[in-house]
DNA sequence: TCCAATAATGTTATATCGTTACGCATCTGT
DNA sequence: ACAGATGCGTAACGATATAACATTATTGGA
């Protein structure tokens, strides 16, 4: 099961959703012969209590109330982790993280950043990676890795707005 | 006069590239009435001596050396003036800056920076931005700026590798 | 022309983000 | 039980970026 692309735009029942997340996260780390220790369980569920993105001194902050280290290389290690597994993505723009809401599909989102609300949303990535592979291969550029994130107005505070 | 949306990947008259663009940047700012200054204009072509993203702190380096100002604030206000008027584009996946290569075109490129040679390319964005703003209408999201940014290899690094 | 408002520059200090290096603990497979 | 690999914690540091404020230059109007 997998959210909407919009869901961090919408109300839904978010403890089940976080809930779901942690769920695929284990099957993936097993699947992949990872280990899914507290710090790391812990930094997805600081990360899923919110569909934002956070910066990694936050998240470290909300680790080390927990008990675990204080310095920044435990949460950027944890972070590290979370992301090389498809479980969590890096928001340039934001020089931050948020959880991935969908983990289980293989997937390349672009971000959708709300100047109001500050919400991330992943829509589908597809047609756009396919746009930029093909105005790249034009002049002889192979994509390896892309960020493709638009900061705008979210439904919600678009209708706000209005 | 344009360049090639590739030049940054080929041989080319490199001083000439940097004079065309100089002469740009002049006519650009006297028609919005704001002032090419000397740190400005000596930013800028630190940037133009190359195809690449320079950090704030390079460009700072070299501003020093020429006189100007040691402290960050000078080298990223210059910038971000640049940016401001189209004259230079950050590059946040770098966290650098790198010159326009066609500024007197309104535009909104995507960038490909070659992860072998560092050179940073413009590729035109339209119909990647396109397909963004669709992606992102689809599910309500209206998009005021995006950030395009692939990392990969250029013609020339692609062969060498090959 | 001179003055006041504005814009640009410079400096100090500090905030924020990220990495290197190293030692100890824990887990894994044999 | 042991050796090797992996993960965790800390200290120290490096890189990137901004805030706040004083000084100087520019501009437009009286």
């Amino acid at each position: 099961m997998s959210l909407n692309p919009s869901a961090a735009f919408h109300a839904h029942d978010h403890n089940a959703c976080a809930q779901t997340a942690l769920e695929q996260a284990e099957r993936i780390c097993a699947k992949a012969g990872a280990r899914f220790t507290p710090v790391r369980r812990r930094t997805l569920e600081i990360l899923l209590a919110e569909h934002r993105a956070l910066g990694a001194y936050d998240v470290l902050d909300r680790l080390a109330e927990d008990g675990f280290g204080k310095q920044p290389p435990v949460a950027y290690r944890a972070l590290d982790f979370l992301v090389e597994h498809g479980l969590a993505h890096r928001i340039r723009r934001l020089n931050a993280f948020a959880a991935c809401t969908h983990p289980q599909d293989a997937h390349a989102p672009v971000f959708l950043i709300c100047s109001d609300c500050d919400a991330v949303a992943e829509a589908p990535g597809g047609t756009v990676r396919d746009a930029l592979e093909q105005a790249a291969g034009d002049i002889g550029f192979s994509v390896a890795r892309a960020s493709i994130e638009a900061v705008g107005l979210c439904p919600a505070c678009n209708e706000a707005a209005a």
